[in-house]
RNA sequence: GUCCCCAUCGUCUAGAGGUCUAGGACAUCGCCCUCUCACGGCGACAACACGAGUUCGAAUCUCGUUGGGGACACCA
């Protein structure tokens, strides 16, 4: 039987930059290997799940390019099976009632933690006779896990782990509300689904023993897990709002290409040798989880602009064009759009993201002031004129040609010359090459902002 | 507190006992290219957390220390 990951988010919020990377790498592995990569919305929690939260990561997910298998399955409508599974343990004798208390329960933590113990149920009910129950108290569904021995996971990534099962504690299953658990439900929902392979956050690793008490339970095959470190601030900090724990459709505002993003995150933690920029075909012929680092890493953001420059500078420049139109607010005319275009390979080179595309972009659709000149610069740029308008051809082969000649004929650097073209075609310090500008301009616009400098 | 995990340049990482006076990328700083700015090219700076072992030999193996992270809910 093939490969087959999920992603399994829950829609309490957007698709963070940790859970985009944690999809990317589930849905890698499954194409590296031809499989299925699905997708469940873990929304047992009515509470905090939105369909909002619901549309935002199915957003995220299609803008950087992560398809998934199948139609999503959605854990809420599971919630029958996964009670009815749980109930069969208790019958066939492998789980229990409980009807403690909240302020039972805290007890009984209080007391482990003042023995230097892990806080954790005493097993009050594990063994007591039904019978015994209180009235009127409706109770919870718990595992049994074995008092004794341990549970030992062989982690794709994390290497073998054992833990002394007198850490776990009798989990519940089902709450006295009589909905599942969210440990319940993932077992049931990995078997059910047929899950091969579970690449999650390490911040599940320890919860992947409870997990696998559960499957045990049912005499389930437990897939194959690896914990993938988790995605730190650039302090080294737990990643915050305030760095980057954003969702992201905020690097998408940010002006950062769903490429770029797909490269970066790929990187951190994973490597193919000395490869950097890795190609989405390339990503998915090398990955393999032997290549997934054991170390949490920090968010750069340097980097990450310095990739998205990169993917800036080889997009098509008419997706780049539709990509500025969309994030410019005003209306751009037809000419106005048709220099973009022309003057898009040399503006994208200069940009690290949309952002500072469009505000370069600035320079060929918005408004601007000419610099003042004095008379010897006057002279020279009427010479210029005269010349430009003589062109037969407004190509910058030919624009080259004449101002080459200009300059050497009179002795005037052509630096000088490209100078003041420039204080005149637009009012900014940085641009792109005054040959680029004047074919971007396009030969009536340009003459006219010479002309205009002139009078 | 208890349990688990991690540890190479500022950052992401290569490195699976000798080829490591530790390689690449980003960032930073020079130089070159050059009409500004970029791009590109060349170069510089810069790391095996610490301490014990094992071994002829350790960044690589073992143990400890320190530092960081995660988990200990009727959240997921």
């Amino acid at each position: 039987m093939g490969v087959v990951t999920r992603f399994a988010p829950s829609p309490t919020g957007f698709l963070h930059i940790g859970g985009a990377r944690t999809a990317l790498f589930n849905w890698l592995f499954a194409r590296h290997f031809g499989g299925k990569f699905l997708l469940r919305i873990e929304d047992t929690d009515r509470e905090r799940s939105t369909a909002k939260a619901v549309d935002a990561i199915v957003d995220g997910l299609k803008w950087l390019g992560i398809n998934w298998d199948e139609e999503p399955v959605f854990q809420s409508s599971r919630l029958r099976r996964h009670v009815e599974l749980a109930e069969s343990l208790v019958t066939a004798g492998k789980a229990y009632y409980c009807y403690c208390s909240a302020a039972e329960l805290d007890a009984m933590r209080e007391e482990a933690k003042s023995n230097g113990l892990t806080p954790k149920y005493n097993g009050k009910w594990r063994d007591r006779d039904p019978k015994e129950a209180p009235v009127g108290v409706r109770p919870v569904i718990r595992l049994k896990i074995p008092m004794l021995g341990e549970t030992t996971l062989a982690d794709l990534v994390q290497g073998i782990i054992t833990v002394s099962n007198d850490q776990l504690d009798d989990m519940i299953l089902v709450r006295s509300d009589g909905t599942p658990t969210f440990m319940l439900s993932v077992v049931v929902d990995d078997h059910d689904m047929d899950i091969t392979h579970v690449i999650r956050g390490d911040d599940h690793l320890t919860n992947t023993f409870r997990h696998i008490q559960i499957f045990n339970a049912f005499g389930w095959d437990i897939p194959q897990y690896a914990h993938i470190p988790l995605i730190h601030g650039p302090d080294g900090a737990k990643l915050s709002k305030r760095h980057g724990a954003l969702g992201v459709d905020a690097y998408r505002t940010m002006g950062y290409l769903p490429e770029a993003i797909c490269n970066y995150l790929l990187r951190l933690g994973w490597s193919h040798g000395n490869d950097e920029i890795i190609s989405r075909e390339q990503a998915i012929e090398w990955f393999a989880t032997e290549n997934l680092g054991k170390s949490a890493s920090r968010l750069d953001f340097s980097k990450l602009n310095n990739l998205n420059g990169h993917y800036m500078r080889a997009a098509d420049n008419q997706r780049l064009l539709n990509d500025l139109l969309e994030i410019i607010e005003e209306d751009v005319s037809a000419e106005k759009r048709c220099r973009l275009l022309r003057g898009m390979t040399g503006l994208k080179q200069r940009a690290k993201t949309l952002l500072e595309l469009r505000d370069l972009a600035r320079i060929y659709t918005g408004d601007f002031i000419p610099a003042q000149m004095d008379f010897e610069d006057l002279d020279i740029l009427r010479i210029i004129s005269v010349k430009l308008r003589s062109l037969e051809e407004w190509t910058e082969e030919n624009l080259e040609k004449q101002l080459r000649e200009f300059s050497l004929e009179k002795n005037i650097p052509f630096g000088k010359i490209a100078s003041l073209l420039r204080n005149i075609l637009s009012d900014r310090k940085i641009t792109p090459g005054i040959l680029d500008m004047l074919v971007s301009f396009g030969r009536g616009e340009s003459l006219e902002r010479i002309n205009a400098a002139l009078s």
